[in-house]
RNA sequence: GCCGAUGUAGCUCAGCUGGCCAGAGCAGCUGAUUUGUAAUCAGCUGGUCGGCGGUUCGAAUCCGUCCAUCGGCUCCA
């Protein structure tokens, strides 16, 4: 009996019945045998080894395609738990999956505590198992059978599994000494796993669920060849040099003080200079999209909140009530700017003609987060939303939001961010009661969030229960230089508000009508944005947004007045200019200002002082040869116009 | 908040299993040098070794606790 098989090039061979996919690897070569880690028959990934019954489509899957290399990491996850229960008997297994850089185990030690003290030995052993070249052996089995082999070894976690899978469908994978409920698909053995490195070890809740046991959840990550461990590992060296709370410091951009509180950064006169040129572009480009600025007080009363149903949600978890010598009387640090600016629309009467009203305020809010969720300033507890709430007609939703990511675009753009992801969160239909505000609304929420985003050609990915309690969103993320995702830009439809706060505008009918209200953010938060463009560009901001644009360097004393002559012009033409005025050489003031990365360094000497010139250095790039500081000026002014800011 | 780790001068770090006055480089200060494209030389200053408590004849080192930071989990209006 013979089958045929259709390889990706649409060539068909014909193979006995029940053939695997590695032995047809090597019917076509020894060398794709050697890499072949897993394989996808119809569509569906399997282990190499297991026989093809039928006519199938085949495609050999190698360490290049993400479906073998998520085989090579799941199948290192049982390696590793393998070795874990060999020096931890008794141990007990939750989850294993491959992730975006290796795989993790959660894992009961019962007693037990695992620390990075440990990973050695358990590298060692996960190495010694692969060079058994153990199989990964895959048996069907009844559910009752199932059931009966992990009440035996007492395993409740893989019962609970066991409990939502069906009977007929229920794999187990056996290696060396280490069988696993799983669904597969594995490698054909151990030996393809050549180098093991175990990155980390965190408490996991299981199941997600605070409320839950924490497991021990065990990271790590393997190749099928050593150099690709340390070329690895070289990467996440050279990422961990952009890490915005290194280079902040570095660079004098932000600080935190024990003494002034967790999470509240501190901006030193670099950052604030950085952060007010981001915020007077935004501004700029508002203003010509019909933004008007307002601003509010940072503390509002607590009714306040009551009515935009922000003490009921938060309340607990904010920081604790202002109070006042009045009796009863309670104040709140503000954690939104929402409920200030509906007071401020309701200060006057609205027509239809007047809608859309655009209210932008750079509104400093702080929230309690929890300790352990403070991380630089990507995560604060004080922080300034580049914030605005659009106050429309139902019919003018969708323009509006088609507006708004525009504007989230055309920042991107400009700073160059091209490795953005969208999100569209939806509410989670199964846990209405988590949210506020009707169904209708809702449904026209999300809706008008599905067509803005169709219209525009964002391609976004739609998460269902991720939605505000008031209200679906649409987020932009961007990954920070350890690969960690961080939402900037959020635009969020909200129906809710302006029913609390009874906002109205009277229609062309005269009569009374509701506004719909848009919070968007195309930041998000100026911290965050800020940590997420030090590291994007490594601390090498563009030469309008960078602090210091340029460094004049004197040769010695001697060219101090011309020196100051040249900065004085620079800072006519509003160039940011500094004066390196230290006795020292010119190789050492040289090396200083690349490791500042300013853009421009400015060599004056005997030569330049003479002829009116300067000697430009660029950053990262070197000599640039002398020009008149005129040129040198109007070379500055073009890039930074160029920069279309 | 939870699990694990870390915490020595402004910065980066050394100080092993407890024992002379706690060290280095950089930064800073003083002086010399007057310099041509990535570190000039010399001298000096600077630390209640994260805080508090304990064990000990003796603690940076061991134990407890609190605080902060780091990696995750949960959370994120």
């Amino acid at each position: 009996m013979t089958i045929n098989i259709i390889l990706p090039d649409n060539s068909v061979r014909q193979y006995p019945t029940g053939i695997s996919g590695l032995e047809i690897a090597r019917s076509i070569s020894e060398g794709l045998a050697r890499n072949v880690l897993a394989a996808r028959v119809n569509g569906e990934v399997w282990d190499a080894t297991r026989p093809i019954p039928s006519d199938s489509r085949l495609q050999l899957l190698t360490w290049d395609d993400e479906d073998g290399k998520a085989a090579f990491w799941h199948s290192s996850a049982h390696l590793m738990a393998e070795a874990v229960e060999q020096l931890y008997p008794g141990s007990r297994f939750g989850i294993g999956p491959d992730i975006e850089n290796g795989f993790y185990y959660d894992i009961d030690l019962g007693e037990h505590v695992i620390s990075d003290s440990d990973f050695a030995a358990i590298e060692a052993k996960m190495l010694e198992f692969a060079r058994e070249k153990q199989a990964f052996t895959r048996k069907e089995v009844s559910k009752s059978e199932a059931i009966a082999y992990f009440r035996e070894k007492g395993d409740e976690y893989k019962l609970e599994l066991l409990a939502e899978l069906e009977d007929g469908q229920i794999t187990f994978y056996e290696t060396g000494r280490f069988t696993d409920l799983c669904r597969g698909p594995h490698l054909p053995d151990t030996s393809f796993i050549k180098a093991v490195k175990i990155t980390s070890v965190a408490g996991a809740y299981w199941r997600g669920d605070e409320k839950r046991k924490q497991l021990t959840r065990l990271y790590g990550i393997t190749f099928p060849k050593q150099q690709m461990l340390t070329d690895y590992l070289t990467l996440l060296e050279e990422a961990r040099k952009r890490d915005h709370r290194k280079l902040g410091k570095e660079l004098e951009l932000f600080t935190f003080s024990q003494r002034v509180g967790q999470g509240l950064p501190l901006w030193l006169p670099k950052g604030a200079q950085l952060r007010e040129k981001l915020e007077s572009f935004l501004k700029k480009v508002q203003r010509k999209a019909g933004y008007v600025q307002v601003i509010s007080p940072h503390i509002g009363q607590k009714e306040l909140y009551i009515t935009s149903g922000h003490y009921e949600k938060y309340g607990k978890d904010s920081f604790r009530p202002i109070s006042t010598p009045v009796e009863g009387e309670e104040f709140f640090l503000k954690p939104m700017n929402c409920p200030h600016h509906c007071e401020l629309y309701r200060n006057k009467p609205y027509s239809y003609k007047d809608l859309p009203v655009r209210f932008a305020e750079f509104g400093t809010v702080y929230r309690y987060e929890q300790s352990g969720e403070l991380h630089g300033l990507t995560r604060v507890r004080g922080f300034t939303q580049d914030d605005a709430h659009i106050f429309c007609r139902p019919d003018q939703v969708k323009d509006e939001f088609i507006g708004v990511i525009d504007i989230v675009l055309h920042i991107f753009r400009a700073l160059e961010f091209k490795d953005f992801t969208a999100q569209i969160s939806l509410r989670d239909p199964e846990n209405k009661e988590k949210y506020i505000g009707s169904d209708e609304n809702w449904e026209k929420a999300e809706q008008a969030i599905l067509e803005a985003v169709q219209e525009k050609g964002l391609i976004a990915t739609v998460v269902k229960g991720e939605a505000a309690f008031y209200g679906p969103k649409l987020d932009f993320m961007v990954k920070d230089a350890i690969g960690r995702k961080w939402q900037l830009g959020t635009i969020q439809v909200d129906y809710n508000l302006p029913e609390r706060f009874e906002l109205e505008y009277t229609g062309s009918d005269n009569e009374k009508h509701r506004p719909v209200m848009i919070h968007r953010a195309p930041f998000g938060s100026m911290e965050r944005f800020v940590a997420v463009l030090i590291e994007h560009c490594a601390g090498n901001f563009p030469l309008w947004l960078t602090p210091d644009q340029v460094v004049i360097l004197p040769i010695s004393d001697k060219f101090q007045d011309y020196a100051r002559a040249v900065r004085d012009s620079l800072e006519q033409a509003d160039i940011r200019a500094l004066l390196d005025e230290r006795n020292e050489k010119i190789g050492r003031k040289i090396r200083d200002a690349e490791l500042k990365k300013i853009p421009y360094m400015l060599v004056v000497g005997e030569q330049e002082a003479a002829g009116s010139t300067v000697s430009v250095r660029k950053h990262g790039t070197g000599d640039l040869g002398s020009m008149t500081t005129e040129a040198f000026t109007d070379m500055v002014a073009r890039e930074v116009a160029l920069a279309a800011v």
